[in-house]
DNA sequence: TTGTAAGCGTTATCAC
DNA sequence: GTGATAACGCTTACAA
């Protein structure tokens, strides 16, 4: 039962002194084929473990059955997770996830998207970088009858396209009520990379909860950082080394932010940097090892988002959806205590 | 300049008025062709964005030109890390890359492992799950002429294989070795799983280094997880909850069981958690966050043990090492002082 | 120096 | 019900 001929539909129908072509409609279930002709087929088909191959079909069907996908980074739990439902339900409509990492910069970007195009790519799935705020890379995916579907950061400059976006504007409501409701009334917002177009909706979010806790908005309490450490830390300084009242909580973009604020807070000796309630986005597993945890997560449930981004894909590549009517998801955050 | 029809070979010949063989050579620098000629083929193939269909070739060359991975679990850190390696290379070298994560279990790396091989990966790299001990399933493989490069985890019961794997003898031993040299005389021991068949270089390495340090062994000083918490603590408690003068220093098969470790420990006000020193194998960049961090971490270069087994893969693809010829990689650990 | 034709493994269209 | 044939896009003897 050892051989190295390839098992192909040639070699099935000499076996079954059949033509090709019957062979082939016996496996795709033809029904002008004799079920006792399909049966034989099917058993010998078994016998050999045939699977049809991949890349003749796909010359065949002018498809690469290739999902491409690029994110800013792996080491980034969200990222990482959110690969997980891309992956599985990909593999599971039988096509390949190619992932790629920008590292936020927009010149890598660029780079990928156009390595991806050339490979023929059946869709793409992207979370663009913070740099990003000129679409004409990605564009020319649509232009090519490619789809595109930008997940987790909201390219709000590029009206028409197909998005899957956590709902961080409720996620950050949420966090901020929460902490309204334990009292707090000088909240502090720490907020992603500044002027980007996908960090609107948090700092809206955190706005409006203010507004409807009947808190007033105070604009010493709000700092930015592009994750960059030096840059997280100018941002702490900015809330806490002021004259003013101090913030007694705080609302972060991501919660490693959370981890650098504190650990500089402690380093400095603040002097009640215990007290300081915090909350971001995120829910690290590792939380649990530190001692002074945020109170709260706002888990962003990134195994859904990158599910969600992938069926909406597949509906596009199986024009199930029409490539120029854009959808937007949304996928809720949830309060997560610690 | 915009148009539908696909930019073949075929699409160019007509442009040019040649032929598709000619056009074809004239790409791939066929010295019969005219130097002329073959400019021109190459303007035309610019000009159109002409890039060959890889399920073309691929049918023709007969290759996937897919490599397949499997590993545990990618929340590994050092998991992910080490898919950069491959990914790069691989990418850089024509060939894409399809991830799967066993969830360190058998069944599951078996079901993987036959998705793959029926997808006609051109070759495999796998981190094998703690319970595989049969090799059925991966031996399969090689009988098909795929080659197959173990990684990390060593099949040790699989004597005919190729591997690529971290030298955690030396990890462990310099480790240990570093400990002794700080004064300690107790140094316990926190391993993986129990019988398992990559752990035994690391158990080596610190018995190795107590001997070459004139420390004797105590078996009351070893212990083991299987990474389950229960476990993990049940372990740490025969290690701290005896009678017996307890040690004052713990090297560690992964830094995590250490941060479970430091947790519990302090969990139960255990008197002199602070003092006691511990290493692990990992580099977390989370642990610069931790109150009590490791004393240090054993690095194990994840993106070069990655690319080490990708480059053996496409020896062994390319047939520039006989598939018989099995080869065994060793990538250097390094000691990070925190 | 260029062109013709066969073949890689499938499926679809016809003819028988 | 079944079988021959063309086509998908590319490479490569071989012929011209």
């Amino acid at each position: 039962m050892e051989n190295n001929t390839p098992v192909t539909l040639k070699f099935l129908a000499e076996k079954l002194k059949m033509s090709v072509s019957t062979v082939s409609k016996a496996l795709n279930d033809y029904p002008t084929i004799n079920s006792y002709t399909r049966q034989r087929v099917k058993e010998m088909a078994q016998k050999w473990h045939f699977t049809p191959n991949k890349s003749a079909l796909n010359l065949k069907e002018k498809k690469s059955h290739i999902i491409g996908v690029i994110l800013p980074n792996l080491l980034d739990h969200f990222f990482t997770k959110s690969i997980y439902g891309i992956e599985q339900y990909a593999m599971q409509k039988g096509y390949n996830v190619i992932i790629s990492q920008s590292y936020d910069e927009l010149q890598k970007e660029i780079l990928l998207a156009n390595m991806l195009l050339r490979s023929r790519v059946d869709g793409l799935i992207i979370a663009i970088s913070k740099q990003t705020k000129d679409f004409n890379h990605l564009d020319q995916f649509e232009k090519l009858g490619v789809p595109v579907v930008y997940y987790t950061r909201n390219p709000s400059f590029n009206l028409n396209c197909h998005k899957v976006l956590g709902n961080t504007f409720q996620g950050s409501y949420e966090a901020t009520r929460f902490l309204i409701s334990r009292g707090h009334k000088r909240i502090a917002y720490l907020g992603g990379p500044k002027m980007t177009n996908f960090t609107h909706d948090r700092f809206n979010g955190y706005i409006n909860a203010l507004k409807d806790g009947g808190i007033s908005f105070d604009a010493e309490l709000v700092a930015y950082t592009d994750f960059d450490k030096e840059n997280t830390i100018n941002a702490i300084q900015k809330l806490f080394m002021t004259e003013s009242p101090q913030p007694t909580a705080l609302v972060a973009f991501k919660e490693v932010i959370i981890f650098d604020a504190i650990k500089y807070l402690k380093s400095i000796k603040h002097p009640n940097f215990e007290e300081i309630e915090c909350i971001g986005f995120g829910n690290t597993p590792f939380i649990h090892y530190l001692d002074h945890p945020p109170l709260a997560s706002i888990e962003e449930n990134p195994q859904s988002v990158g599910k969600n981004a992938i069926e909406l894909l597949l509906k596009l590549i199986n024009k199930d959806i029409g490539i120029g009517d854009y959808q937007k998801v949304m996928v809720d955050c949830k309060l997560v205590l610690h």
